[in-house]
DNA sequence: CGAGTTCGAATCTCGCCGCCCCGACCACTA
DNA sequence: TAGTGGTCGGGGCGGCGAGATTCGAACTCG
């Protein structure tokens, strides 16, 4: 299947060790002040802080950031959904849909089977 | 090997034709009102009315109230989230992959039944 | 030094996703 | 055919998720 965290038209990122919360939100195309609300939200990012609390992203803070933001913007996830799936395996919910039916026909075919049993 | 986050504990679908708003309201773990409102985000949902215009739901309905269900309560989609997933090309491929199974019991089946003739 | 950036916290907005109530209508049972 | 309980649609309400805005102060970098 395709990569679910492929964000289109945003910029490559630099060859640079750090960024600024004003570069990582140009490269994500997500304001500042949404990026300091993620980082309540997801545990799981949390740049680097340096003198004056000031934030340093690094790349993988800023591919986090990326995969995130395609959960929400175009997946349509909501928040908890989103930290969900960014830690838990996503192939269980994957699954979800065709066990559905598969289990129904399965309880189904039980059934038939015990009146079988006669 | 129960699917954990899915609607396993919901019970299963008795073998009959059409189904109320309450029964099914009870099948899905869903309130009338929500499955009324489902109705207008979701096209593809659309349970057959007779006089008047009481909702009769039929077992495909039913199977997929509770995919909506899973895709909103389980894996945290919004309700646009969910509906681009429904008739997006994912949904498809599940789709066709369970009926491709659906499909080949039901052959076996027939095989057992025609022998059962007997 | 000084312009621009970033800080956290508080407050505000807005729309999604229902909830609740209503009087009228319908189905089944006796 | 009357009673009882489920269902109808519509209107209004509202919590809360997900940001947006604002603030003065602290910081960075040329």
């Amino acid at each position: 299947m395709l990569d679910p965290g492929n964000n289109a038209e945003l910029p490559a990122i630099p060859a640079k060790r750090y960024f600024t919360i004003g570069e990582v939100s140009e490269l994500c195309a997500v304001k500042p002040h949404v990026l300091r609300y993620w980082e309540q939200e997801f545990p799981a990012l949390s740049p680097v802080k340096r003198r004056g609390n000031r934030r340093y992203y690094q790349r993988h803070d800023v591919l986090m950031i990326r995969q995130i933001r395609s959960l929400l913007y175009e997946q349509g996830f909501t928040i908890t959904g989103a930290r969900a799936r960014l830690d838990g395996p996503q192939a269980k919910a994957e699954a979800s849909m065709s066990h559905q039916i598969v289990h129904q026909v399965r309880v189904e075919l039980e059934e038939v089977l015990s009146i079988l049993r006669h």
